[in-house]
DNA sequence: TATGAATGAGCCTTCATTCAT
DNA sequence: CATGAATGAAGGCTCATTCAT
C-alpha cells in the first residue's frame, strides 16, 4: 500500500503510540473534510467552517496539514493511492483478459462508491490539479492508473474480446462512465456496485458475461 | 430557441442599435470568461484577473452581470439553452429510433466540443448548481435534457436496438462518456466529433452502423 | 438677496433666455436633491440613484454641478443665503428689541419649515462642513447668522426683556430648539410656524406677548 | 441596567476571563470609534482608516462587530442604554415635580457631555436610524426616553410649575436645546454641565431655582 | 498538544466622474 | 445639450495562516 503524505507534514510524532493516534485522527479529518468539500465546494468552505463542522479548532487543522491545499492533496492521495495499489495487485494476479478487465472495473467502481466524496472533490478541483508542482504526485497516479487501464484494454483487444475498433476511445468512454458514477450513486440504490461495473464492462466487451 | 439571461440584467439598453452591441459584447464576455474560468478555475479567478484578461475594466463587467455568480449562470445558460433547443428540434423531426439516438449524440458531442470551456466550468461548479435558487433554471434545463435523452433511449429499446437490458444505467454511462469528452478533446485531434459520437453510440446499440 | 453658486459652475449659459432656464433647472435639482438626501442620506445616495429619482441622466447632473460635493454646497447655500439675506433686511428695519427678536425667530422658523430638507442635510453633514476649504462660505454664513442673532439677543437683554442672565446659553438654547424643529415639523400639523416661533420666544423673554 | 449588544455578536467567548477581556476591548472600540466617526463622519471613515486610528488590524474589528453598521448600532446603544437606565431609576425615586425635572435634565446633560461623540454620530446618522429593522432597538429607546421626559413635564405642568401652556412644544424645545449641547460643549468651558442643565430648566419652569 | 484571537492580503462590489455619441 | 456606457480607485468584508496562551 502506497502511503504518501502529500508534502511536508506539520509535526508527525515519533513515538509509536502517539503516531498511531495522530495518523488515525489525520485520516479522520481527510475523510470528513472530503465530505464537507464535496457538498459545499472546496473553494466555498473556509477553514473556520470546516473546523466547526469537524468539531475541532481551526488551529488544530494545522497540526495535521501545513495548509488548506495540502488537505486537498491528502484527499486526492487518499483517492488515488489505494486504488492504484489494488489495481497493481490485481494486475499481478495474472487473470485472463476479459476477466481481468471485469475484475478491474469492479474494483474501480467499488472504490468510486466508497470514495464518492473524494472523487467529487477531485473533479471539482481538476483544473488546479493539472497545474502546480505539489500536484505532481496526484497527476502521476492518475496517469499510472490510466496507463494500467489501457494495458488491460489492450490485452482484451488482443484477445479479441473488445467490441470497438478504437481502444483509445473505449478508454475515454470507460473513464467517463465510471467516474461519472460518483455523481449519481447512492448506497442502497437499485444497483450494486458490482452490477454497475458489469453493466459498464458489458458495453465494451463482445460476449456479455452471465 | 430559449433565450434566458440568467436573472436580472443590469440595464439592458432599449434602443435596438445599442442593444445589439450590448448583446454582442455580453455574449463575448460570457464566451471568453468561460475560457478563463475553465483554465484557472472559477473560484481562483478574481474579477480583477478576469477583467484584465478580457482587456476591459472591472467595473465594466458589472454593466453586463449583476455579480460574479450571475456570470457563472450566464455561462451555464449558454451551455444548456442551445443544446436543449437543438435537441428539442431534433426530437420533433421524427427520425426512427436508432438514427434518432445517433443524431442526438452527434448533436450533443458537437455541442460539447464547441462548448468545452462552458462544460468544464459547469462540472467544476456542479456542487453550487445543485443548490441555490438562482440555479433553478440551469437545473431544470439539465433535467429536461436528461429526460429527453432517456426518452430517446426508451424508444431505441422499444425498437430492440439497445444492447443493454438496463436503460437507466445506459443513460448514466452515456452521460458520463459524452460529458467526459470535454476533458480530453482537442480540435484537430485524431477523431472528429462525429466519429467520437458514433463510437459512443456503437457501444450502446446492437448493430453498429457504417 | 445673496446669490452664490458654491464654487465654479460647469458651464452657465450667457444668453439670458438660456441662462434663466438653466438657473431654473439647477434650482429645481437643488430642491429635489435636498429632499432625496434628507431621506436616504447624502452618503448613501449615489449619483445614479439621485439621477433616477430626479428623472434625468447621470451626466446631466454634471452640467449643473462640478461634483457631488458641490451639489451639497449648493443645498447649504440655498439654506443659508436667503435666511441671512432676510435676517439682515430685518435687522435694518429698526424694530424695538423684543419685537425684533420675535420677528427674527418667526422669520427663521418660517425658513426652517420651508427648508426642512436642506436643514436636515446640513445637520447630517455638519462634520464635513466644519472642515474643508470649499465650505468656507457656508461656515461664514452660519457664523454671520449666529452673530446677528446674538446681537438681537444682546439688545433684548439691554432692554431688560430677557429672562435669563446667561445670554450665551440662551443663544445656544435657541439655536438648538429652532433647528431641531426640522426633525419633527410636519406641514398642516397642530401648530403654525408662527405659533412655534412664538412659543420659543416666550421661553426666553420676560413678558410673553399676545 | 439594560445591556444589549446591537444584534448578534461575532463569537463572544464563554470563559469568564476571556469574556471580560473581550467585553473591555469591545467597549473600548465603541468608545474610540465614536470619537473618530464624530470627527470624520461615519460614512467618510473607512474601516481601514478606523482600524489604523485604533491601532488594530481591520480583521480584528470583525471579531467584535459583524459589520460596520453594527458598530454604529453599538455606539447608539451605548448612548441610549445607560441614559434610559439612569432616567428610569430616577423616575422611580419619587421626587417632587420641579425637582424631578431638574434632576432629570441634569442627568441628561451630564450624559450628553460625557457621550458627546456618540450623540454627534447619532445625529449624523439619524436618517438611517429612522428606517431599517436593525435600528428597532435604538428607535424604541429613543421613544421610551421621550415618553419618560414627557411624563415628567406633564407632572410639572400639573403642579403648575411650567411656564408654557404648550407642553408638547416645551418637550421639543427641551430635546432641541439639550441635544444641541453636544455641538458646542467643551470640557472645562465656561459653564459646568449642571449650570447648563439649570439654565435650560429655568427657561421652562415658573420659578427659577437658586 | 490544542486552542482561537489576531492578522492583513485580497476579494467582490460600488460609485463619482468622464467622454464619445 | 443631453446621454449613459465605461472607468478604476476605494470600500466593506472574508479567510488562510500564525502564535501566544
Amino acid at each position: 500500500m502506497i502511503v504518501r503524505y502529500g508534502g511536508r507534514v506539520a509535526t508527525r510524532p515519533t513515538r509509536p503510540a502517539l503516531r498511531d493516534r495522530y495518523d488515525r485522527r489525520r485520516a479522520d479529518v481527510v475523510e470528513r473534510a472530503a465530505h464537507v468539500f464535496a457538498r459545499r465546494g472546496y473553494g466555498r468552505t473556509s477553514m473556520q467552517q470546516l473546523a466547526e463542522e469537524l468539531g475541532i479548532a481551526v488551529g488544530s487543522l494545522y497540526h495535521y496539514f501545513p495548509g488548506k491545499e495540502q488537505l486537498l492533496v491528502a484527499i486526492c492521495d487518499e483517492l488515488m493511492d489505494p486504488l492504484l495499489g489494488d489495481a497493481r495487485a490485481l494486475d499481478g494476479a495474472g487473470l485472463a483478459p476479459p476477466e481481468q478487465l471485469r475484475a478491474l472495473v469492479r474494483l474501480w467502481v467499488g472504490h468510486v462508491v466508497t470514495h464518492r466524496d473524494h472523487l467529487l472533490v477531485f473533479q471539482q478541483e481538476r483544473h488546479a490539479i493539472e497545474r502546480g508542482a505539489q500536484w505532481r504526485g496526484v497527476r502521476a497516479d492518475r496517469k499510472a492508473f490510466e496507463r494500467l487501464l489501457e494495458g488491460v484494454l489492450a490485452e482484451a483487444e488482443a484477445a479479441g474480446a473488445l467490441r470497438t475498433a478504437d481502444r483509445r476511445l473505449a478508454l475515454s468512454a470507460l473513464l467517463g462512465m465510471v467516474n461519472h458514477t460518483a455523481q449519481w450513486y447512492r448506497p442502497g440504490g437499485r444497483l450494486t456496485p458490482e452490477a454497475i461495473a458489469d453493466g459498464y464492462v458489458d458495453l465494451l466487451v463482445r460476449a456479455p458475461a452471465r
